[in-house]
DNA sequence: CTCGAAACGGACCGTGCGGTCAACTTGTTA
DNA sequence: TAACAAGTTGACCGCACGGTCCGTTTCGAG
């Protein structure tokens, strides 16, 4: 049976709103404010979402499902450090829009499975970059996957920051992944 | 009048176990924990600390304190581009221990005073490490400080780390700041 | 040693949260 | 349109936390 047709218009608000209040108040938003922004009641909420938990997991698996996708599209460019930057910024983009750690705190097996489709997909990236010349030797897919959330993660403690202020930490950062002038690096 | 012996003695288990605590189970950590593990009584800890952000602001003061203190004694180090290195290691050490945000959440006038502090005694190193060509020519003292947090929060999203993974982080980082192969830096 | 003030302890209170449930409404299908 | 399953609702529960309060203990000055 496939779900009843205000069931899905439903879920999809609330996921809307899910995402908008967040973005407000971070994820410690109470789960009734998320009901009453999608003109629902609270106990639809955990209809759809078992546990708040879960409505998070939903919202995390879109997200890194968008970034898996972008990334594997990328793989094919000619220029792989260029590729590679500008999946950093669209990571950046989609963080600052809304900021969801989706490295720590499990979340399902889903979830778990999806991150590591990503993680495949961004080492692809990297390695071919890194071929290329356009980064050090001894950086990996997984640094770039740890650092990735930086950009964001250090604007945060900016009060009324411009909203492109991450793109001059990202230029940092990026400029340190590259091969001129790269001091070895300690081990993994 | 100065503090009673016995109370001036609890005041200081409270805050090492409040250090503890906090590292172990992060800000979030119920009060009655920490009066648990330092063998006193909940009251106790709302009578030295009225509030639980008073007592968390007496040990960020602390710390930021701490790093003001070793900012200005590097401050005179023949090789500033390596005195800056060696205080954002210090940095990482400490946040490594525990891993308080001093930057975000205004705690209080008196934290904000010595944050201000040590923005300046930073700000100092920096200028002069960017004197000496250790640094390149757009990068801030203020570019630092928001950075000097990053190798923790990075290293905070992997499980069974080793412990001093940070280094790996930092070194990218630091290479990102200095001048060989810089690219020219979005505005402020 | 005495005694008052300072410090302590832990039962207690209010609040806000995630999650449940049973009565009610609504979409769907035959 | 009848009738049932699917979906919705918001009052309700339990819990955990920060903070209060007052009876009790302890320090230390005289």
């Amino acid at each position: 049976m496939s779900p009843r047709a205000d069931a899905a218009r439903n879920r999809s608000s609330l996921l809307s709103a899910a995402v908008e209040v967040f973005a407000e108040q971070g994820v410690d938003a109470p789960v009734a404010e998320i009901a009453h922004r999608a003109g629902l009641g609270k106990g639809t909420v955990f209809r759809h979402f078992p546990t708040k938990d879960d409505l998070i997991a939903a919202i995390v698996l879109d997200r890194v499902t968008r970034l898996t996708e972008l990334a594997s599209e990328l793989a094919g460019a000619a220029d792989a450090g260029a590729a590679l930057l500008e999946f950093m910024r669209y990571a950046a983009r989609q963080r600052q829009q809304l900021d969801l750690s989706f490295l720590s705190a499990d979340l399902g097996v889903e979830v778990g499975e999806a991150q590591l489709r990503m993680s495949l997909a961004i080492t692809a990236l990297v390695d071919r970059a890194r071929a290329q010349g356009a980064l050090r030797p001894d950086v990996t897919g997984t640094d770039v996957m740890l650092l990735m959330c930086v950009p964001n993660d250090v604007v945060k403690h900016v009060p009324d920051a411009r909203p492109d202020l991450w793109e001059r930490y990202l230029a940092i950062l990026f400029d340190g992944l590259r091969p001129e002038g790269a001091r070895p690096l300690p081990p993994f």
